[in-house]
DNA sequence: TGGAATTACGCGAGTCGTAATAATC
DNA sequence: GATTATTACGACTCGCGTAATTCCA
């Protein structure tokens, strides 16, 4: 059976092995982190490549390379791992204090000052970067 | 045993189907919209919830109705969404015109001037404002 | 020859649909 | 009784591991 409009869905599992593999730099150290194989790996890659329609990797000696395409495609993963972190933390707080949490951003040049004295509550990834800041919500918490 | 960076997945396609719940109200209608069996969409929304930890739905007369938690969540997988358009995005124009993307961001009321004279690029969610501008690469492209 | 990646293939887990059940209007 | 959601169960797909193959230092 066909799944009709879906506009680009990503594995995050697969995103995630792509991540694993830019950090330890080869299939078998990348299929030891994550306890797998370097079999499963493979597949996992070649797959994500296919999803995606971009190669990721390239043949380098006896080992591979990373592609650049596979780069720009880890710098959108990097913010969309944040992105899964702070839904999680929104949903672990939730009706605890009446709190949440918003993201806003600045060019990073000006963040740094924020950076410096609020540490924890600033993340950067390779292209952007974002402060989190906890707001108090009041009574109004859901408009419907 | 070093860490495994899997603190937190979550499937995005169970997360879409959250989407359309929201937006049809109901999981029967839901099912209609993807193509898929009133009961798969239940599975779905269970499976969610049991990966989340929280309840995403609760009886409403004889249909069902969101939760609070299950609004903060769709907050994030907007956002989300975003991203994995951007990554697209990216992917598609690698390597074409030697451009990409940045994300940078400003409080909304600060960049409803840029909004208005270039709305394509503007892109709002629920809790976050983007604006995503095209930069030239000249030729270092992938500082190692 | 040894290490690294890929491919072939079988098995288990997850997902969907059909059908039956429960609940509400 | 009609509509909505959930559960039980069988069929199918997908992902992983084992094992064989290829490539390179």
């Amino acid at each position: 059976m066909e799944q009709v409009s879906e506009p680009f869905t990503i594995d995050l599992r697969r995103l995630t092995v792509l991540r694993e593999l830019q950090r330890r730099g080869s299939l078998a150290r990348t299929a030891e982190a994550l306890h797998l194989t370097p079999s499963a790996v493979s597949q996992q890659i070649a797959a994500l490549a296919r999803e995606t329609g971009v190669p990721l990797t390239e043949k380098d000696g006896r080992g591979v390379r990373l592609t650049g395409q596979a780069r720009v495609l880890l710098a959108h993963a990097d913010a969309i791992a944040a992105q899964l972190e702070r839904a999680r933390a929104d949903l672990g707080a939730y009706g605890e204090g009446g709190r949440g949490s918003v993201t806003i951003g600045c060019l990073s040049s000006g963040i740094l000052g924020v950076a410096s004295k609020a540490p924890s509550a600033v993340s950067t990834a390779a292209t952007w970067t974002s402060l989190w800041v906890s707001t108090p919500r009041t009574s109004s918490q859901d408009p419907p």
